[in-house]
DNA sequence: TTTTTTACCGACCAAGTGGTCGGTGGGGTG
DNA sequence: CACCCCACCGACCACTTGGTCGGTAAAAAA
């Protein structure tokens, strides 16, 4: 019975420890190998479980990838009151966090999505699919703060949410180079100065 | 005497191939051999004119990245009257150039961040000195700006051009999985929105 | 107890990898 | 003419890659 149990225990060991290789070396410079050799397990062990190294990495996103996303940008920025300050405390710890782990590599989506882009069709399209719903979810609230009266009717929401989620990208891009606290703090300012463009003013009083 | 005339054309090739395959696969992603193949040229002609691929690298980023990054990013600034809308109509131009082509595989220097970020530090090195450049060039057109009553005088000119740079980087980042048309738009609208909160209003007549 | 299932082992394989090295042939120089 | 220089050749090397496969031992099922 526990025979499961172990089984999924190996393979979650397996899975955390390839995406923290995967992450930082890439996938193509990740040897099956380096994996199994950091984990004391053998070849036989990986191949039993996964069918190669392109499903085992499949499973990773399926599994721990998504799970990251949701946590660190999609389910902070759902239950707000204002959305604004919802987005801006859910970037700014996402920075923060990303400041303070000197083994930071960058945005792990964007990361990937370089690293596969047109080169490996159907794990772009995994990874794609995280993004639109990063882009579904930032749409929606700022539609739902339409109607609650803290964004100008007039804002192209769509246009907003890309804008949002490509300096986000570029951020994190440009964090892993040093002087993270500098360019956090600048972003977090200009990104709080583009907000007052949007946001409705003169709200409550 | 054309002996060296000919040495410079086999080097430039390999180096337009090296960095046309490079940028579609990867640096890991792509050996020497496959270069070499798609030049008709042999292992022995590389390593006569090159030490190695990581020196091989190098010799593209001075000869061919920081050309095309001055080209595209640095010198259309420059240039310019109302620096508002010179940083406009450059990144416009780029992100219409990336549009039409179907084999844009993203931003060329953020890729190779990602890529070598902590793996090869040297090459590192090189790549953020490019950055460096555009970020400096920002930041002058900036403080040209306030002095010639464009900006506010209050504003951070340096987050403001890490904040540029970052969208920048994101919109590119995401414009390889497709849907360019939109979100270059999307990008080019919000941008606009951007300056407005910082350009100096009522400026003119 | 016997049998079956299954997690895991590790030697092995073919196909690459970056890099080496003894050549070769044609143009320039004496 | 003889000589040498040098761009270029391609077989070769040690090593790594993703993936295979026959085996083993222990737990579950019979």
């Amino acid at each position: 019975m526990d025979k499961n149990l172990k089984r999924m225990a190996t393979m979650h060991r397996m899975q955390v420890k390839g995406l923290e290789l995967f992450y930082q070396n890439g996938y193509y410079n990740t040897s099956v190998d380096d994996i199994l050799k950091s984990l004391s397990l053998s070849k036989g062990a990986f191949y039993h479980h996964f069918q190669s190294k392109e499903d085992f990495f499949i499973s990773i996103i399926q599994n721990l990838i998504v799970q990251k996303v949701y946590a660190m940008l999609i389910e902070p920025v759902e239950k707000c009151d204002n959305p604004f300050r919802a987005i801006e405390s859910c970037f700014d710890n996402a920075l923060e966090t990303a400041e303070h782990n000197n083994m930071d590599y960058g945005f792990i989506l964007s990361n990937f999505m370089t690293e596969f882009n047109k080169r490996n069709t159907e794990i772009t399209t995994y990874l794609r699919d995280i993004y639109k719903v990063w882009e579904v979810n930032l749409v929606t609230t700022l539609q739902r703060a339409k109607t609650d009266g803290y964004l100008e009717r007039h804002i192209d929401s769509e246009a907003v949410a890309t804008y949002l989620i490509s300096s986000y990208i570029g951020i994190r891009t440009l964090m892993v180079e040093g002087n993270c606290k500098a360019l956090r703090y600048r972003y977090m300012q200009q990104l709080k100065a583009y907000f007052k463009t949007i946001e409705r003013s003169s709200l409550v009083s």
